[in-house]
DNA sequence: CTCGATATGTTTACAGTGACAACATGATGG
DNA sequence: CCATCATGTTGTCACTGTAAACATATCGAG
């Protein structure tokens, strides 16, 4: 069964399955979990079907028993990055103190998340919002989004339109983010912070 | 078919006679202008090597005559593109006057052209900026880059620092038109021009 | 003009992919 | 205990990018 030759991806040595996920043990959370692993080891991820179920052990057509294609599960990594980024930027926004320096604090964080997981941030962010869950399942995304709107009323309380100035706030970070992992320029996080306060005229 | 754009395409190395035709008859070019077709075409652009070279009317291998693999082809393609926004934003400045008029309408038409040509946009910036041609062959992306930073120079004189403002005025619009055509935001022309005068101060 | 040389295009084939149908297996509940 | 169902496997299909071998058109030289 296992006889594997070669291989040739080093996983972190962790007990992320020893515990007992041969047959009924939560393939679709270990699925996930390997890809994040592959998008997190360079920009040029190759996440194929073959490639990811080899990771968990397990033949390539077992992945659709949990997802019915590779679309899905491509949308449920981009979810769990969208996740993540949204996580980040509460905690920076809580370690700043809110306020302006906490508005500011977040989008920072918004673009090292880009630098930092180059291909889960695009990922996350070029997967087409499919209509899904209309019950109420908060996709990751609008977390991040309702964050913002809040940290613009809340920092910038005497802007004219928030709604203006919210949009503003996401286009320039996101823009940096995409201009970064596209390499059109260079991260530097100094320039960026001194970028996003050049609006929002915090202090450098 | 138009007249033939003779700087549409680097020419191979070699003798440097003009463009002749052999069996198809400037096939490169055939193929190029297919690819742009189809990428007009939709967001969801399939542009696979066997339908190109089909376009065309010519064998999926003939390809590989004029490109080494798929990817010189996306770059082409992504090339073109970029060099095609430079001229809708140098059309732009005049069209409107320069000076921070101008400056705004450069913008403008950045997240217009990605509007309107969401697949080209995307292949075009998501080309990863492979070091090639360093024989002064201008990359096409340069030349909006250096548009852009003109443009901050005739634009916004007082400005104390240019470099951070050209780089904030490039993701401001950069962002916008990416999360347009992910679909984040909805198109929106006077609330594009609404948030790229917010910035660079002139009426709205 | 004839004759190679070279640039261009075709055929065939191969490894890899996502996806489906049929089959096997382990767990579960009446 | 056995039927049922969820889960995983094997085999296969259409498709993809790409390489090798072959075919042909165009051009320069004699």
């Amino acid at each position: 069964m296992m006889a594997n030759k070669d291989n040739s991806v080093n996983i972190k040595s962790g007990a992320a399955k020893a515990a007992g996920a041969y047959h009924h043990g939560d393939l679709r959370a270990a699925v996930i979990a390997a890809g994040l692993r592959r998008l997190e080891q360079g920009d040029g991820a190759e996440l194929g079907l073959r490639a990811l179920a080899r990771d968990v052990g397990v033949s390539a057509t077992a992945l659709y028993r949990h997802f019915p294609d590779k679309e899905a599960l491509l949308d449920a990594l981009a979810d769990e990055g969208l996740r993540r980024l949204g996580a980040l930027q509460a905690q920076a926004w809580l370690k700043a103190g809110g306020a302006v320096a906490g508005f500011k604090a977040t989008g920072i964080a918004y673009v090292r998340f880009a630098h930092d997981e180059p291909a889960l941030f695009r990922l996350s962010f070029t997967r087409q919002m499919s209509e899904r869950s209309p019950d109420g399942a908060s996709d990751g995304g609008e977390v991040a989004y309702n964050l913002l709107r809040a940290g613009v009323g809340e920092a910038l309380p005497g802007v004219e339109d928030p709604d203006t100035a919210a949009l503003h706030a996401w286009a320039l970070v996101h823009g940096l983010a995409m201009l970064i992992l596209d390499r059109r320029i260079e991260w530097d996080e100094v320039k960026v912070a001194e970028v996003v306060g050049l609006t929002f005229g915090g202090v450098g």
